[in-house]
DNA sequence: CCTCATGGTTTTAATTTGAAACCATCGTAT
DNA sequence: ATACGATGGTTTCAAATTAAAACCATGAGG
């Protein structure tokens, strides 16, 4: 599952985690779990993906920390999966890959699936990066700082 | 490298995109662009993966409308691959990588590269989900909607 | 007990990945 | 012209991963 990684990626901050979420399915499994699903048969058939390869994917989220098993919920013997602070953690991530997906992946007058405020229904916005200043800064207002001690 | 999706995931947003950058590479690929990579062997060196991988990545990249090659730049008889407005629309979501990496991934007094303001060297703030009247939104206060018209 | 539902593991085949070797093109020096 | 190195790939083949399906274990209900 670990993937080795070049000298740049050791501390460049992409890197790392795409160990722990970098293949397709894991992010699908962290989304449902967003959605409340919980039991192993859920994810199951809510992603059609062999038994096998789910039960990978749950150990490596268990291992990686972003989920973690509670024992049961219902009364039934059986135990599930819930994200963890470090799984809830994905949440931005989700989201930007979500509004991605819309911008560029439907039709305008395509159906598709929305975030929308609990509270009042209406859509959210658009993440935003800012500044410390507040402004809105987009890539090319942006770069990357080596830490000043060179590691390694 | 087209993978079967399932029926919820047509409409959902997440699943589409994830189809076009699912993989370990192909992120990071995106990011050696955003930082100014174009050659073949600039990706080739930054990453230290076998070529015909990166050949592979790079013509996916190019099928999915993320990068596209430009036939010059200096001088030299080779193309160089670029993103495209499509490919550029993924930094919210490396940006929302790269700060789950920076809170789960390293250690509080580990040296790690940082995202900072190009005006002034600051780092950037967090990425924040807003609500349209401007409320700082977390998971719990988002659901997702399905589409009124019920689609297939 | 027998049987079913749930939640997996094992087995086996197909696909993907990766390393290394090979090849094509252009620029340059001879 | 022609050898040669740099760049940018493709091909070949072994190793690892993924997927489908069969199998197994546990507890609940009859």
């Amino acid at each position: 599952m670990a993937k080795r990684v070049s000298h740049r990626d050791s501390i460049c901050g992409v890197a790392r985690p795409l160990d722990a979420i970098g293949d397709w399915w894991s992010l699908l499994i962290v989304r449902d779990a967003f959605d409340g699903l919980r039991r192993f048969g859920e994810f199951q058939k809510s992603l059609g993906l062999a038994k096998n390869i789910l039960s990978a994917r749950l150990r490596n989220l268990l291992a990686h920390g972003i989920m973690e098993t509670v024992p049961a919920a219902d009364g039934s013997p059986y135990q599930e999966y819930v994200l963890t602070e470090k799984g809830r953690g994905l949440f931005p991530l989700l989201v930007a890959l979500r509004q991605w997906g819309e911008d560029f992946f439907f039709e305008p007058d395509e159906a598709h699936v929305l975030l929308v405020d609990r509270k009042n229904g209406l859509p959210v916005r658009r993440l935003e990066l800012r500044a410390q200043d507040g402004r809105v800064v987009g890539v090319e207002d942006t770069m990357v700082r080596l830490p000043s001690a060179s590691a390694e």
